[in-house]
DNA sequence: GTTCCTGCAAAAGCTTTGCAGAAGA
DNA sequence: TCTTCTGCAAAGCTTTTGCAGGAAC
């Protein structure tokens, strides 16, 4: 299933979750935004066009949709937690110095060890930290 | 090399990091204590034998250890950060259930994908949710 | 009209900082 | 003596909560 705007809209929907026009505005960011965000971007980005919108919604509306499981939350820095749209198993990359975070593509399941089988994993959390190529680059090209 | 508290005051002296009483005793309990305690954990365990020991001297010697690279901190849940004395590569396991991290040898190097060929890895954190298998089997006995 | 949602203000909780006094070399 | 460390108090930040007003059906 491709996540775009209308299938998460339908997966709500079948929970029952309504979408008010602050909801539908933080859902729609998240998806043409994958950059991973934090509420403070997601509230002062959609301040823009919403004057009267309020942190407490942002906090409310990622909550929700975290609970609904829509929204995964990354706890790849300590001080504040960021939003991924995309629910399904990835790892994050985090850039030391750019602060950007990319998302690779890697699956683990095979490497998941036998003192593990009684368990019941519910989710799994790939996070690297470093610099990014680009960062690099410009390091050395700029002295 | 063994995480031994020997071994470990032995890498500080290199790194010239002195070691006071109170910052022995938080050392002491890590080695002693892997079960990734957050610093209230530290602090009221330690408080019983210290009662002057306080919050803030916690706070400061696990940043201390952290940057000197003796410490890792696990940002495996929201609210409270986490701290694991042994630094060598393995993955975290949180029951949320009972709360208890557990340990788990994992090897993902092989899997790191060519796109990140050009980025500079400094720290690899894997971090898996769920319920552990003591959860889980005294919840089917229990009812 | 009833229910749910928003957003302000305040509170809560973890972590850091300022600083005076204490400890140690 | 001089430097470093401790620990209290206060501040800083992110996140949550209480609640009155408002929107939606």
């Amino acid at each position: 299933m491709k996540l775009t705007l209308e299938n998460l809209k339908q997966e709500l929907k079948e929970k029952n979750v309504s979408l008010s026009h602050q909801r539908l505005k933080i859902l729609e960011y998240l998806v043409e935004n994958r950059i991973h965000p934090t509420v403070e971007q997601i509230f002062s980005d959609l301040q823009k066009d919403m004057p009267t919108l309020s942190k407490t919604t942002v906090y409310n509306t990622l909550r929700l949709l975290a609970k609904s499981g829509l929204v995964k939350v990354i706890t790849i820095e300590e001080k504040e937690a960021r939003f991924d749209i995309d629910t399904r198993d990835h790892g994050h990359f985090k850039c030391e110095s750019c602060g950007r975070i990319y998302d690779f593509p890697i699956d683990i399941d095979p490497l998941i060890p036998e003192e593990l089988d009684k368990c019941q994993i519910i989710s799994k959390d790939v996070y690297f930290n470093g610099f990014c190529a680009r960062c690099l680059a410009s390091e050395k090209e700029g002295g």
